[in-house]
DNA sequence: GAGTACAAAATCGTATACGAAGAGTAGGCA
DNA sequence: TGCCTACTCTTCGTATACGATTTTGTACTC
């Protein structure tokens, strides 16, 4: 329901609602949109080479999963993440993403660690000559090969919005706390040794969810934003 | 986002769309729409006196929600909730309510705990002479009491969605395992003593948790369901 | 008698059109 | 010169209309 295009089974290009809500949603994420930016209905639906209609069915479905915000009458822009939503976005991830950690972690070959270590050893290599971008990207590699076995697809799904989210800021809290990165790499090999060691479900999660508290305390006091939230915000405060 | 009439600032009737939301959730909660009933567009239009555009939104984000089901091209019905879905409905639910009430916790007012004893109380009274529907209902008022100050509105609006979810079975596990009823009002005033006494929030948390994935073990259990999910169902089975 | 093919009805998907609400701008008045 | 007001322009909200797709009923054949 939210995954784009999986192999070939889904009728993406079939509707032109989901063909907009598609194309809508892959320009946020890269970036094309930036947050702020506006979404009008007819020049996305002349853009596309199709009617409002679709389009506006599309900006709807965005809207319910917090892409973009909406004032009736006025219009949809893109949601751009203050520190508060990033604090309330992180602190539910936190939640879901450890949860789905802990029901997956069962579920996860040895190949599968295999690739997760390897993916680890990657941004361990990119510590030096840091580039933060890369660096997130690789991350979210990682915990997708941890969470993504989860047998319960709405914790799932609310792991991947969460993600979501989270990418129309194209650089993470490592742009900010590069020390983080460091941290957040033997974190990483932790939990690969949790799951590895077969632990029980809650000692893997509380791990997981630790891990993703401590980028978001990082984020915090980095800005010493404890009490001040609004006044620090990521990309374009 | 999820609240239909807050006090007065919600457009509610403002926007066509909005109304034809508001009312066929309503009758899907309601019951009067029943799981796997047959949403056809026109038909509701025409009841709502407006036209089919509205109606359209509004089915499209209760699909989001996850209270109807949708087929391309052939339409939508009520979501009703299988046996794996209540398995995950549940367990999400668990999950998030457990936290929803731990970050709750420290900002529960005296008042609102003398609240939640006097509806424990009442679900107490209720025990004999059971009646599931009423026990269900004030258990919701109960936890809602617990959880609506979470200060996290994602989370919080996660936990309105699973709620919503469960509503369509009118009644819920407690009318199949009338027994648990009584062990969850003890847990309630377990809770209580919990919160009451300033316990730390991961103890809310556990507590909060395991009391709801206890009701679904109940549930499990009682349809010897551990394995073959697929066959038992709670209403229609 | 059962299965299949065709046709008709029902329903959804999308386009176009028009009315309404908000935002920006220019002009007038203090 | 500064502020208020009226007007226009943009953009959204909803209705209506038509084409596409699925389902279902029926007749025909094996």
């Amino acid at each position: 329901m939210a995954e784009p295009a999986a192999t070939t089974d889904v009728p993406a290009a079939g509707s032109k609602s989901q063909q907009a809500y598609d194309a809508v949603k892959q320009r946020i994420v890269d970036g094309a949109y930036p947050p702020g930016h506006r979404l009008v209905l007819a020049a996305i639906a002349q853009d596309l080479g199709v009617s409002v209609v679709p389009v506006r069915e599309a900006i709807r479905r965005l809207e319910a999963e917090g892409l973009v915000t909406f004032q009736r009458n006025v219009g949809a822009t893109v949601a751009g993440i203050d520190p508060t939503e990033y604090l309330y976005t992180m602190q539910t991830l936190s939640l879901v993403e450890g949860a789905a950690t802990a029901l997956s972690a069962p579920l996860i070959s040895a190949t599968d660690l295999e690739r997760a270590r390897a993916v680890n050893d990657a941004m361990r290599a990119c510590l030096q000559d840091f580039d933060p971008v890369r660096f997130t990207r690789l991350n979210q590699d990682f915990h997708a090969i941890l969470f993504e076995h989860c047998p319960n697809p709405h914790i799932l799904d609310l792991v991947h919005r969460g993600w979501n989210r989270l990418a129309s800021l194209r650089s993470s809290t490592f742009r900010f706390v590069p020390e983080r990165a460091r941290e957040s790499v033997e974190e990483h090999a932790h939990l690969l040794a949790l799951i590895a060691g077969g632990a029980d479900a809650d000692a893997v999660e509380r791990a997981a969810r630790r891990h993703r508290s401590a980028t978001l305390d990082a984020y915090l006091t980095h800005f010493s934003t404890t009490e001040a939230i609004s006044d620090a915000s990521p990309d374009h405060g």
